[in-house]
DNA sequence: CCTACCGATCGGTAGG
DNA sequence: CCTACCGATCGGTAGG
């Protein structure tokens, strides 16, 4: 087989990435593996692992790919409002229809991470506590921003709504979910 | 080797779900190896495993036994208070203990089972989510009972709550986190 | 409840 | 990026 170019096989490695996160969000990171990958992509284990080194760089890349998705989705569609209080309300409008649309075949890929890794040690767990911290913290200084009495408050409960609403769409399809979860983040927020 | 009899038999059947809740609330249902349970009892595989029939069967077996201990440890502690909003406080109160003390030592085994299940299919995830729906309509009753608008938000609302506090527990260690959680439940019970 | 074993699959490597 | 292979482990079974 020819050797493809680097920008050929930068394309195959997104692509591999892709599919990782996809596998990942429905059976997690942990039950990803480098067989079935190849399989569904036609190619072989030795040329899956080839771009990565080992499977747990695969998870990384994969959480890497799935935050780059969660900031486009919620914090890119919010970060033209203004500072505060408006953006706090963007940011929970863009979350709850985040979730609401499935971006991830298995629902929130950070959330399902977390419960995952939160058990474990490494470089993955390290990375899924520092995204969501760095995440919190971002929803705490919109929140200092607003004036509101107690920032971290206002994070912890604007996420764990989050977390509430994710359960109820991922394990039960509870359509009434969302409206429950805008009503609860409206009131924190109020 | 002998027979044991059944007293003995099901005193073996217990020390292996024990040891499988521990290690699946740490590292997930699917996590749960019959060959690493074998080792850690001093066991044989087909020892641990005849109990059950099969991995699935013994992920069920954790599974109940770990709604018992939740419903031990939250709502057998609060079932002696009036219906309504008392026995709602008394929940809410034993709950967050429930998740301060560590009783599972990967922290709550159901957020943890319904996020490692929410994108499968089969009996497992079933009986997740059949045993999140009793909770929630427990939930649910009290707020009736008590007189609140919507009590299926109160539930929701809750529920939510608690997720997130079992993630800043387990992710970060995070020491506010139930002073947050019995805040924003106090207000969700206002 | 054990030993001994089954086929399948795991992550990963050598060599091209 | 492939073929061919490594040792380890997977869930599970036969037979006692």
């Amino acid at each position: 087989m020819p050797r493809r170019s680097a920008a050929e096989a930068e394309k195959t490695r997104e692509s591999i990435v892709a599919r990782a996160v996809d596998v990942a969000s429905l059976e997690g990171l942990e039950g990803l593996t480098i067989g079935r990958l190849a399989g569904e992509l036609d190619m072989s284990k030795a040329g899956v692992i080839g771009h990565f080194g080992s499977k747990e760089a695969l998870q990384v890349a994969a959480l890497e790919q799935a935050a780059d998705v969660f900031r486009r989705e919620v914090w890119d569609r919010a970060a033209a409002q203004k500072p505060g209080l408006p953006r706090l309300r963007a940011i929970a409008g863009a979350w709850v229809s985040y979730l609401e649309r499935d971006v991830f075949p298995g629902g929130c890929f950070l959330t399902a991470a977390s419960c995952e890794w939160d058990g474990r040690s490494g470089p993955v767990r390290e990375r899924v506590a520092g995204t969501m911290d760095l995440w919190l913290g971002v929803l705490a200084r919109e929140a200092r921003e607003a004036g509101m009495d107690d920032p971290e408050q206002v994070a912890f409960e604007l996420n764990a709504i989050a977390m509430g609403l994710n359960q109820r769409l991922q394990l039960h399809g509870d359509r009434e979910a969302p409206g429950r979860a805008r009503t609860a983040m409206a009131r924190v927020l109020r």
